[in-house]
DNA sequence: TAAAAATACTCCATAGGTATTTTAT
DNA sequence: ATAAAATACCTATGGAGTATTTTTA
């Protein structure tokens, strides 16, 4: 079977033309590289090069194949690089699944300066609810993915790592008047319909709602799910009913929508980096470089 | 030193996830395969498979190498074949000379049919005169080339197919009044100025034009060279003088220009392919395929 | 006649085989 | 208990070495 030994040799002899100096460059003896390049011919079933006992000159066959096999070795050659490149999770490819309300954070800056950092490393997007990504994190379709759940409610059996800690916010219709102290409006506020996010999205962070209105001696007057922060504020705003949503989404103004916070009272949300423990190279590359991202933002 | 036996190796086991089957599928025993791979491992510095003692899985190292070595062995298995297509002139390339003259020929028709037949070989195209061509094929800078010449007198040390044989014919300007009986016309044409070929471009033609003369009892009176038959007859047209050509640059019809024949009484010009003997496969495939295209020609 | 490829043989490194052990399921 | 990988040891093929011959510029 045709092995990279013998292209090596026949390269070699094929550009010095001369056995014996060829045999030096590999440092072997002359004999048997003229018995290898008779075995190869054999193999290959072709004259590759054509000898006078006192020169040496290429056939048409030898110059194809001396092209080709240059090429075949500079592959072999950056075999080793490649896998250890592999090794240390510069390249490789990441599934990143992530649940639509992230996509308004700072995940796209992460993304742009990972591919930047890690240009070997492909990286595909799945938006998918929390219970689907954790389905193809089973079926190992996925890598590592963006959540959000209650604080500390991190999926079992999976690292995670703390991107967002932020309060919920009510978000209201600014027709509805919301009585000025904090106390008063918040028991307006428990009394009136609510839009939220379906359960399966995250179910954590949708129980503790549910726990926090019990605590409070009340049960929620669900009337509306949407699974798109677009799409709550729109209904909140069309007046459908209140809805308390993550800090962050406050940066979705919309005429006759209004914000009010009720400082740690509410649950609070957490998104997370979340991934498999024993996860592949790549993927700590990445979750390192999140981790770097976040450090660097504290620290402006 | 990494060679393909150990990459075959490794593939069959990544495929199977499974040492024994993979021994069975390479024919041999599962013991040598385990240590194989522990060899490549140990030779690419990085973990290949994660196993246990029950199963098998690729590490991302494993992964990345995977997919480079199917290609790489399947670039090699490409090899024998090409080797041998070479080896029988179904690539390569081909560096093809011609003078300028030939190009009003059919070669143009006989490039796009070999273009056509063997899209294997690069083809490469040189106008230069005879005397460069013949410097570039001892430089072995050409393989073959279109020539025009003197009947029989193609250059020595090649082997020539004849391409076309005919008759040199007479240019002049129609203001020119020529005698109506051949005997006289050409008494008249022999006394006036000629314009001709430079002799490096077809030294045995402009030879034999002159012994013509000499054969005639006459000396030519050359007022002008010219290489190109374009300019040649432009120049007969403006009334420079007289000129013999091929007959095939009758095709180039210009006001003012007239052409006369006269038989088999002046020299004839044979247009050859010429080519080094022993010439490369994909040489004589061209060669073939001219061969060829004159047959059918003849034959309809 | 000298330089270079081919031939003839010798040797040993290593790919592969057999027998056995270990371990996770 | 069993299937599967690892380990230990053995064998022999063939790749490389040394000595020599052949050939032609």
């Amino acid at each position: 079977m045709l092995d990279l030994r013998s292209l090596r040799q026949f390269v070699a002899v094929a550009e010095t033309l001369h056995f014996g100096r060829a045999a030096e460059l590999l440092h072997m003896t002359q004999p048997p590289l003229t018995q290898a390049i008779q075995k190869l011919e054999q193999e290959l079933g072709a004259e590759l090069l054509a000898r006078t006992r006192r020169r040496v000159a290429l056939t048409p066959a030898g110059e194809s194949l001396l092209q080709a096999a240059r090429q075949l070795l500079a592959d072999a050659d950056r075999l080793p690089a490649l896998v250890q490149a592999a090794q240390r999770g510069l390249n490789g490819h990441l599934r990143l699944g992530f649940v639509s309300t992230v996509g308004y954070g700072q995940m796209p800056q992460w993304l742009r300066g990972f591919r930047e950092h890690y240009p070997g490393i492909a990286l595909s997007l799945h938006e998918a609810t929390l219970d689907v990504q954790l389905q193809a994190f089973e079926r190992g379709e996925l890598d590592a993915g963006f959540a959000i759940h209650a604080p500390g409610a991190a999926p079992a059996g999976f690292e995670a790592l703390q991107v967002a800690l932020e309060p919920m916010v009510l978000a209201h219709a600014d027709s509805f008047g919301l009585a000025k102290t904090s106390r008063r409006a918040l028991d307006q506020a428990l009394e009136q319909p609510l839009v939220v996010f379906p359960r399966d999205i995250a179910p954590s962070l949708f129980d503790a709602l549910l726990g926090f209105y019990r605590g409070m001696g009340k049960t929620p007057r669900i009337v509306q799910e949407a699974n798109q922060m677009q799409t709550i504020i729109n209904l909140v705003s069309a007046g459908m009913g209140l809805a308390w949503v993550p800090e962050s989404v406050c940066a979705l103004q919309r005429p006759g929508v209004r914000y009010r916070r009720f400082g740690s009272v509410p649950p609070r949300c957490e998104t997370s980096l979340i991934w498999r423990t024993g996860a592949a190279p790549a993927v700590q590359r990445f979750v390192g470089h999140v981790a770097q991202a976040l450090k660097t933002l504290k620290a402006a």
